[in-house]
Formats: structure tokens, sequence, C-alpha cells
RNA sequence: UCCUCGAGAACCU
């Protein structure tokens, strides 16, 4: 079992679940662990149901495999990931029925769920229950994940506070000095973790997103001086930062400098890179460095083909553009309505509509998704092909489908009415927008 | 050997 699990657990990484799944029904006698590790791949592909018919078939099963505390964090984290935190408490409930005690592990996974819903009164809430509850105390995962809560409500002067809290509790002399003072979160001040190389890669991370690169750079130094070693993901995160910003040489030198540092990019490093060189319009050093990323063996994802299948049809070569998307199963790659999307708008920008239509449904076939950015994408291929009357019917093919119509969506139409002179079906939909509550840009 | 926190892709102007 314990090998069994090792490269079930590998090929669950890889989304290859189901063949994790084949490998375990060949094992004589799985334990916990192979099960814990499978439950955990149906939730990371978002296979919800296999994941919770697992757990049950684990219950009734003998005593060797019973869930245990992990099981259940591996679903409460599943749950969450889908936003139904309701389903999380259920499976809560279901750990006490059972006599289980949850961990800092199950508590940090709830917080974190809170966090991503932006719902930090809901977060501190179970902070506040862990803490009356049980005899650990909030850790370094915890605050790294209420700093990133705070990050994503746009508070990151909150989040710095959460670390300063960590940085003065970790310094001897300054504990016990901070009793009255009201902190951010409330929390006792000679019980905090020390702070870790993710918080400050956290903090990088949303500065540079936000495009403040002088702060980003002054959290790099500050935590390469006090000992923390930047990862890659620090360095994507930096790297991504200034290619937002279109410092492209900067970026090529950070490059070059978290190699000496002994760090190696990885996907995610290059198609950031690679990405903003397609976007910048230079396209011979897009194809060189994708040619670079994969001679030396990074292994490509979904999202770096995707880009390549984007920085194609930005030059017109849709042909190529195809032969990517169409070789993306032999690689293993998983195709998602994000790599639809981008190749349908290829499409449709260039004015082949057909080929739009027909890759939209084979991406309905694959059954995935179509969003508000897919529809977009077709709205705006036949407005622009001068078949604003098809395109109307999609318009109305995305509410009936539930999908509510965004601001971009009565861009493109309005824009279009525009164009053909026709300003007073522009103000209808103008209109139309105010009413379904969108704010214009 | 299993669970929780940080990085990259698509739509209009």
């Amino acid at each position: 079992a314990f090998t069994f699990n090792i490269v079930m657990h590998a090929l669950c990484k890889e989304g290859r679940v189901g063949e994790a799944a084949g490998l375990m029904g060949c094992c004589s006698s799985p334990d916990v662990v192979c099960y814990n590790t499978l439950v955990w791949g149906y939730c990371t592909i978002g296979q919800l149901g296999n994941a919770v018919k697992l757990v049950e078939e684990m219950v009734v099963g003998n005593g060797s495999s019973k869930p245990n505390v992990v099981t259940y964090n591996i679903l409460l984290k599943g749950y969450c990931q889908q936003g139904v935190l309701g389903g999380a408490e259920c499976v809560w409930q279901q750990m006490l029925k059972r006599g289980l005690v949850q961990n800092s592990v199950s508590y940090n996974t709830m917080i974190d769920g809170e966090c991503k819903e932006g719902s930090m009164e809901k977060a501190f809430v179970w902070r506040d229950d862990m803490v009356s509850h049980m005899d650990c105390f909030p850790d370094d995962v915890m605050f790294n994940t209420l700093m990133n809560g705070f990050c994503i409500r746009r508070e990151i002067g909150k989040a710095q506070e959460l670390l300063d809290q960590m940085l003065e509790s970790s310094s001897l002399s300054k504990c016990g000095e901070l009793g009255t003072e009201i902190e951010v979160g409330g929390f006792s001040p000679h019980i905090h973790p020390k702070p870790n190389h993710i918080s400050y890669t956290t903090l990088i991370g949303t500065y540079c997103r936000a495009g403040k690169l002088q702060e980003a750079f002054r959290f790099y130094e500050e935590m390469v001086r006090s000992g923390h070693v930047p990862d890659e993901i620090t360095y994507s995160s930096l790297v991504y930062g200034l290619c937002k910003e279109g410092a492209l040489l900067e970026a090529r030198e950070l490059m070059e400098k978290m190699q000496s540092m002994g760090v190696v990019p990885n996907q995610v490093t290059y198609t950031a890179f690679i990405d903003a060189l397609f976007k910048a319009g230079n396209v011979q050093e897009a194809h060189a460095l994708y040619d670079e990323m994969v001679k030396r063996g990074v292994v490509l994802d979904t999202v770096a083909c995707s880009v390549l299948i984007d920085g194609l049809c930005r030059e017109g070569k849709l042909v190529e553009a195809r032969e990517v998307f169409e070789k993306m199963p032999n690689l293993d790659l998983t195709r998602n309505h994000v790599t639809y999307t981008t190749l349908i708008h290829g499409y449709c920008k260039s004015g082949d509509i057909q080929d739009a239509l027909m890759l939209f449904d084979d991406m309905e076939k694959e059954g995935l998704k179509a969003n508000a950015v897919t529809y977009n994408a077709l709205i705006y291929g036949l407005s622009k092909n001068d078949q604003i009357d098809d395109a109307m019917e999609i318009f109305k093919k995305m509410s009936e489908k539930g999908l509510m119509p965004c601001n971009v969506t009565y861009n493109i139409i309005i824009d279009r009415y525009c164009k053909q002179g026709n300003v007073k079906q522009a103000f209808a939909l103008y209109n139309e927008m105010i009413q379904n509550q969108l704010i214009p840009n």
C-alpha cells in the first residue's frame, strides 16, 4: 500500500485520477492513506461526488480504511474550493458525529474558505472557535491565510499589520509590551508564530498584481535580509509584476538572478514572461523563450499552452494555434474553458465565425461550461461580421442559460449599434445595462 | 507515503 500510494499521489497530482483509482483497485489491501490520496485527487479535479462516494465506502469498509481526520479535512477543502461553505459545515458536523476531533488543519481550511469568499468576519469566528475549543494556537499557516484574505479584499495594510505582529512576537525584547494595543484581528501577542517565506511572498504577490513594484521589492529585500529564502513562487510573482509594468528587460535579469540563487524557473515563471512578450508584440523572443523552456525540460501545462495559443492567434497564425490545441491531449494536458475561449476568440477576431461556432459546440460536447467571456467573444465576432441579429440571438441564449451579461457584453453591443448609427438601440441597451445594476465604464 | 496558506492564461472600449 505504501508503494501504491506514492504512485497514486503522483498520478493525482497530474490530474490523472482515473488511473490512480485503477491502480488502487490493483492493490490487495489499500490503507487509509491510499483512500485519502484518491479522495484528494477527486476533490482537486472538482469531482466532489466521487470523493464523497469514496468516503462512504470507507465508512462501511473494514477497520483498516476507516476515514480519519485527514480524510475529512480533504473533504472540507473540496467543498470550500467549490464555494460551498455550507457543505463544508455539514462535513464538520459529520466529523463530530463520528467522534473525530478537528485539528489546526481543519480550522485553517475553513478560515481559508471564508477568506476566499471575502468573509473575513466569518474567518475570525472560526479563529475564535479554535482558540476557545482547542489547545492549539494560531500558527503561521493561519496568519498567512488571514493575510491573504486581507490581500484579496485589497486591505494590504491590514495584511502588513499581521506580518508586523508576527515579527514583534518573534523578537524577544518586545514580548509583553503590547498588551493593551488594539491590533488587527485581536490576537494575543505572546502566542504569535514567526513569519515564513510564504508570509512575505503573499505580500509581494499582492503588490505585484497591484503594480506597486517598489513595495514588492522592498518586501523582497526585507525577506532576504531576515534570512528567508525566496522560492520559485516569490520570483515568479516578481517576474510577473515586472512584465505587467512592461519592464521586460528587468524581468529577464531577474530570471537570471534567480538561477544564480539556485532557484529554477518553472512553467509559471516562463509563462508569465512569454505571455507578456506576445502581448508586447515581441513575437520572436516569445517563441525563443518558449523553446528555451521546452529544451530545459520544464513541464508544459494547460496555462502554458493556452498562452501559446493566444500568442499565435494574436500573430494571426490560426492554423498553428489550432495545431497546438489539437496536440494538447497527446501531452496529457486538459483543455479547459479558458483554452477553448482563447481559440474561439482567435477565430472570431479573424472573422472565422464558422470555426468559432463549431469549437463552441465541441466545448459543450466536452462537458465544459461556457462563461460570459466565451459568449462575449462570440457576440463580438458576430457583430463585427455584421451579423448583429445573430449576435443578439446568442445574447438571449446567454440569459436563458442563466448567465448574466456583464458590462463587456453590453459594451460590445452598444459599440456596434453606435457604429451602425443606431443610437436609439444603443441607448436602449444602455438603459437595460443600468437596470441590471451594471456599472458602465 | 495522505490533508490547510503564496505565483502565470481568454472577451469590449
